[in-house]
DNA sequence: TCCCGTTGGTTTATTATTTGAACCGATGGT
DNA sequence: ACCATCGGTTCAAATAATAAACCAACGGGA
């Protein structure tokens, strides 16, 4: 008998041809948006005659196409549909988008707002404060590491315990040149970020750059994302890091008002105590 | 020995699991959003326990999620990840938008484009003239039928022959209340599409509607959608009837212009014809 | 309150599908 | 002319997917 493949992904647990299929798809990113095949096989380390069928059936569907002259493979035509048919179901992201840019205005500096997907962090909408000038610059699409953004303390500080362990169970990413996180470290700022209802970070996933985040809650009060504040270094002063979380907050409340989102009432009482009068932040 | 898997699409080419779990994805539309677990059996024929296991690898994934009170399921987050990648690798949506609404303006209407994804035609991008005032309202995301439509019409005029038969062989639905086209009929139209170089229709797919369209290309000379001007019955003036086919034509090749598509040579000729001095339409 | 149909979800042996190593022809660099 | 690599294909061996029956829970209707 042989051992069970766990070629896959080390885990003894069997994968479903689908979730193979379907984890091809997350070797695509911003700085890697076109695969070949053995390329991918590599990555995958999934055989290249298996690669080569489950990119086949994602390919028919659309969800990849082949570039013509390189035969590499790319995010196809098909998501665009799926994403129009999300977002007529849920508006998250557009219902956000002017909240988000009011946000950016406001505080003078790149707004964004993250998604937890399939248990990662993925940025999905971002907003600058003018059309030229310094700027923390985004992405969209980019995955943000846990350990070392804000926005991944403060999703962690209201994530279930054994959710926050699995994620800490990974390695944690070395960044070169940039203040370097402990886990004990870790710990002690999600902590704090579930404490104070709001996060920050400095130096950690950018040089020169300082971040402040709080959640985000669906209607069921479950964590769904987060909003972020990204400051040019130079800029950041201690009036900037009085302001910054209360305005953070107050645009999160209104996000959530939108979406019909819940607070869980621990961090309603934070929030209603960290925010004192200073202007809401108009849509 | 039994017969292979034959119940799900009725082809006797076996259906990989990832199709399979692919096409469930299908069932969910505009106009029916969210799906239980049972109906959703039902709608694909897939027995209950497989439509589970494949919805729930979906959902590991985010492409699909359920929402909490009924369970039902949803298109779910991890799709916008992937169409904001696709749309920073291929441009397509977001580049033609604003050329999509300078040909609504120039032409009064509403103008609306449409990607062949995966064998199917899916609005994905449309722009109104002006935000008040009758007009045809679109959605995006939703499925245009090949036979009733001046965009179908348009592009199965360039599609390869053995393509179109494989459209043509399936059913003809019959619109209740509309002009009904027949099998000749629409080899006629197809036909006719290619000869001049665009297409168009009245009443064939909404009552009162007639719209136009021409065929787009990617940068291999392939077929990759069409761009089409909807308008209203009542407006429907002979010189609308005139101008609307040129100015689909400029705005079209500004289109290609910007994603590098090919027009193919015979098509190029029919529009230089076509293409009498008439104001370029300008993104 | 009892019934009955429905829901989402789980279990099982049976079955068909996926898998991986080796192989192919084409291409491109040296 | 060589060698390495590419995308793609083949086939027996091993695996994962399937379908029917079965739950418990829910929601009306009588």
């Amino acid at each position: 008998m042989n051992r069970a493949n766990t070629f896959w992904t080390g885990e003894e647990t069997p994968m479903g041809t689908t979730s193979k299929a379907l984890t091809l798809l997350d070797y695509f990113t911003i700085s890697r948006p076109q695969i070949g095949l053995s390329d991918l096989a590599r990555l995958s380390g999934a055989n290249k005659a298996t690669c080569y069928r489950l990119m086949s059936e994602l390919m028919e569907h659309g969800l990849v196409e082949q570039v013509a002259g390189s035969k590499e493979y790319r995010i196809g035509p098909a998501v665009l549909r799926l994403a129009a048919l999300r977002e007529a179901t849920v508006p998250t992201r557009e219902a956000a988008l002017p909240l988000l840019q009011a946000l950016a205005v406001a505080t003078g500096e790149t707004a964004h707002m993250s998604h937890l997907v399939a248990g990662q962090l993925v940025t999905l909408s971002y907003a600058y404060p003018a059309a030229h000038g310094m700027r923390v610059m985004m992405e969209d699409a980019d995955r943000l590491p846990f350990h070392s953004t804000s926005s991944g303390h403060a999703v962690m500080g209201w994530l279930p315990a054994d959710t926050v362990a699995q994620i800490l169970a990974g390695p944690l990413p070395a960044p070169a040149g940039l203040v370097q996180i402990t886990a004990s470290d870790l710990a002690d700022r999600i902590a704090r970020a579930r404490a104070t209802g709001w996060a920050s970070t400095a130096n950690t996933f950018e040089a020169d750059v300082s971040s402040f985040a709080v959640p985000l809650f669906d209607a069921q009060g479950q964590v769904q994302g987060a909003l972020a504040v990204a400051v040019a270094g130079p800029r950041l002063t201690e009036a900037a890091e009085q302001t910054i979380p209360r305005q953070l907050i107050a645009a999160a409340r209104a996000i959530m008002a939108l979406w019909g989102g819940q607070i869980p009432p621990e961090l309603s009482a934070l929030w209603r105590i960290t925010e004192q009068p200073t202007e809401k932040v108009q849509g």
